[in-house]
DNA sequence: CCCGTCCTTTTACAAATGTTAAATAATCAG
DNA sequence: CTGATTATTTAACATTTGTAAAAGGACGGG
């Protein structure tokens, strides 16, 4: 259980998708528990099975798995954002991804379980997390677009345009893995933009 | 209104999905509507808004949109696959995308605006859609691993190995740009494996 | 059956991206 | 502040993939 204050701002990230009931509210919150994780520590390993929904409340994390033994960065949340290991999550299979901080980060984690069996007593809850879903789908279809048929620089340019926000704040070797690309490409076009 | 008998594969994947009384049974079908598309030709054209949810009873069917005047196919549908376009029927924009048929097609529509007045009725409606937007949300995110990092030799052995249906039913120009790659390219890809 | 259209393959070449290694630059711990 | 570590850039070269054009193949309509 945690503090209603504490949680103000993500409550209110909520509250834009789908309004809840104060009892509603009150059922979520008493689920929810803050899990603070240090810059570079993972919150999650990889092998594990998923059974809790995160949010991040503070800082900045990242979903990575292992390719040949080179780390691929698939999603970077920032504040308010989900984060969620979905292909373990939604169907009880061991994860072959981590979640780990790219800050110092405090996650707002809520136990899967539990939270199913809420969505039996209350439908407003339910709705709200299939709009979550609903929300997270259509981000990651968008995604699947613009690297489908895309070169490395248009790649590049439209994250610059669309999501400012990364280039400030994540290394560019993880940028470059989440673009599916290797750094030297990614810093050859950052010198040809120049 | 559509029959029973004509949707019994339908609501046998529904089922498996999320059992539903009689009821709510009748309450979807009676929203089901039937539409039948020739090949080649489009359900749904570029530019509209998407109020739809669809699945394939017969045929095949994909979506696509244009990315610099050439077709780019994001999706393929088979017998009892969803077939939504996300990007607009969650955001209530105009879609960038057509709906086409690959074969001479069946698709079972659902009015978006009904369905989610049902939910209201009838939460186990709603549960039974938020698991299948779970299903296509993780294989959206799994569609996308196997693209971001990866030759294009590494995409076409693991379509091979996935999805061997596909190879089979789809002419090889959609396979290409499903993968992201060219059509030559592929074929040289087909041809060294040989 | 034949013609025309569309699909697939092949070729030759250009451009983009990966790989490896080294050189700078930035960051962190002590 | 300094040395060590890590991140980023640059360079040279190899490989992959794209582009354009042509040649076969497959297929359907008349």
């Amino acid at each position: 259980m945690t503090d209603k204050g504490q949680l103000a701002g993500f409550l209110d990230v909520l509250y834009q998708i789908q309004p809840l009931s104060t009892e509603a509210v009150d059922a979520v919150l008493s689920l929810c528990s803050l899990i603070p994780i240090r810059k570079n520590q993972n919150l999650q390993e990889i092998g594990r099975r998923c059974k809790t929904i995160y949010f991040v409340k503070e800082g900045l994390a990242r979903i990575f798995y292992l390719k040949d033994g080179v780390e691929v960065t698939e999603y970077f949340a920032f504040e308010n954002d989900l984060i969620i290991r979905a292909e373990s999550l939604f169907t009880g299979k061991p994860s072959k991804k981590a979640i780990q901080a790219l800050e110092n980060t405090v996650f707002i984690g809520i136990p899967a379980e539990p939270l199913f069996s809420l969505f039996d007593q209350s439908p407003e809850i339910e709705r709200l997390f299939r709009k979550v879903i609903e929300q997270a789908y259509v981000a990651t279809v968008h995604r699947m677009e613009t690297i489908q048929f895309h070169s490395a620089e248009e790649r590049y340019a439209q994250l610059l345009d669309e999501k400012p926000d990364f280039i400030k704040r994540i290394s560019l070797k993880h940028i470059a893995s989440y673009l599916g690309i290797t750094q030297v490409s990614l810093s050859r076009i950052r010198a040809a933009v120049r």
